[in-house]
DNA sequence: CGCGTAATTGAAGATCTTCAATAAGGGTGG
DNA sequence: CCACCCTTATTGAAGATCTTCAATTACGCG
């Protein structure tokens, strides 16, 4: 009865250590066996807005980034763009996540390297691989409970409130000791990220500057002095750190 | 190259007729097996309003709605209340979904009878368990996707478009041929999924009967006379029919 | 029939967006 | 190094949208 979280865990960390492939060097990439095996590898220099996406039909395609910020966004018939989530380095993203009717895909929010692993042609032995299943488990969970969070705060939180979370959630996971937090995104894809638009962020961030919650040393990076502070403003607990899907601590080059 | 998505989907269907457990009698219930061997299970029946939980700390808990219809929600500090997903008879919800530091739990939107199964127990065996992990990524996978289309909508469109595609939503999902759509949902219910208020989404109904894109039978039944002409209303594609996890067909009271 | 809950509707107010004007950087070429 | 241009960010004012509050109506159930 009394499993710690890490029981529960679906993924083995013992292998861990064998998980490197000869591109990228990531540790821990789940992937990195079934490439050497067989699965198709490619990667792509993306500089900022460009986008990749999945062909047409069924495929089962992995990204993962490995340097710089990516995006997965949809885009609506009139251009309207909703960002979906921000993926810092040794994030891995689901090709499969992508319905096949929408206009889904990953962009790139700075220059940035990806991963791309197809593992289509080994689909039908994968469904028998309980420690790939569980790598992908552990990932779509990872997924989703982001996704419900963002949920949350664009069906309930004010537009103040949502930039507040915004930045205590930046500062939270990329932040360091010392260091200021680096927003490596324009307004306008935090505008997309949270379902406003440029001027109200520009807005709202001035308010929350005067408020004393955030100190911005430019227009992309700023302290938070007092995280207390920022969480007494949300009715929401604060933010907690990511738990990344890879081990970005051995990333080499 | 040319896999059909059957091929890739995880589950294996032919195991499908085995899945019936002596309890609620669900064909296709991916849990029947493990809850026959050693998992704990209980059936909840729930009255409109009330919710069941997690309780704290990491467990591997599953409910699956068999009556009636239910909603995942969180619940803010201050009240403010966000439906995640709206469960129909037939759909899993995966208990491991629920953070641990968040207000989260499954209420029933009518009186409702609902499985749970509890396989924290078997937490440690269902790691190497591929069919098991094959399942749960399925259903993970689906309640991704479902996720990421409410985020768009929250974020990227109005209210008029919120409520349209809601109601094309379920009458594509919940619809049968001739017979009027039933909201099996208050008004507020229906806010607290779309991101609104209750007088707002009675306010946008209206428009809507107005507009022709939809007749009232009473407040809680409709039909959609032209699908075509809602699609047009909204910049994203209409939706599309659940593709449920479990086969409700074969429901046996 | 009467009561309580849920739904509808109008008017006023708050919030967010749009539009337009201005300011701030960042790079390039002289 | 500086002037110039281009992009991005900021800000104000007006307008649209959504919410709040209050009043009214409809509906279900005893």
């Amino acid at each position: 009865m009394n499993f710690q979280t890490d029981e529960l865990d679906f993924s083995n960390a013992s292998c861990r250590a064998e998980r490197i492939c000869a591109k990228c060097k990531i540790v821990g990439c789940p992937f990195a066996r079934r490439v050497a095996r067989s699965g198709t590898l490619a990667q792509h220099r993306l500089t900022r807005g460009q986008g990749i996406q999945c062909p047409d039909g069924a495929c089962l395609r992995f990204w993962i980034v490995i340097e710089g910020y990516a995006a997965t966004c949809t885009y609506f018939r009139d251009g309207r763009r909703q960002i979906l989530s921000i993926d810092e380095p040794g994030t891995a993203v689901c090709g499969l996540m992508v319905a096949e009717d929408s206009e889904q895909r990953l962009e790139a929010l700075t220059d940035c390297l990806v991963c791309e692993v197809d593992l289509t042609e080994q689909a039908l032995e994968l469904r028998n691989d309980a420690e790939f299943l569980a790598d992908v488990s552990r990932m779509l969970h990872e997924r989703l409970e982001r996704s419900i969070v963002h949920v949350s705060m664009l069906g309930r939180l004010d537009s103040f409130e949502r930039v507040t979370y915004f930045l205590a959630d930046m500062a939270t996971r990329h932040g360091r000791k010392g260091a200021p937090v680096t927003l490596s995104m324009s307004r306008e894809d935090i505008a997309d990220y949270l379902g406003l638009n440029t001027d109200s962020v520009s807005r709202i961030l001035t308010r929350i500057r005067k408020a004393g919650l955030v100190r911005f040393v430019s227009p992309t990076e700023y302290f938070v002095p007092d995280m207390k502070a920022v969480a007494r403003r949300l009715p929401v607990a604060a933010p907690t750190p990511a738990r990344s899907m890879l081990a970005t601590g051995g990333h080499v080059q």
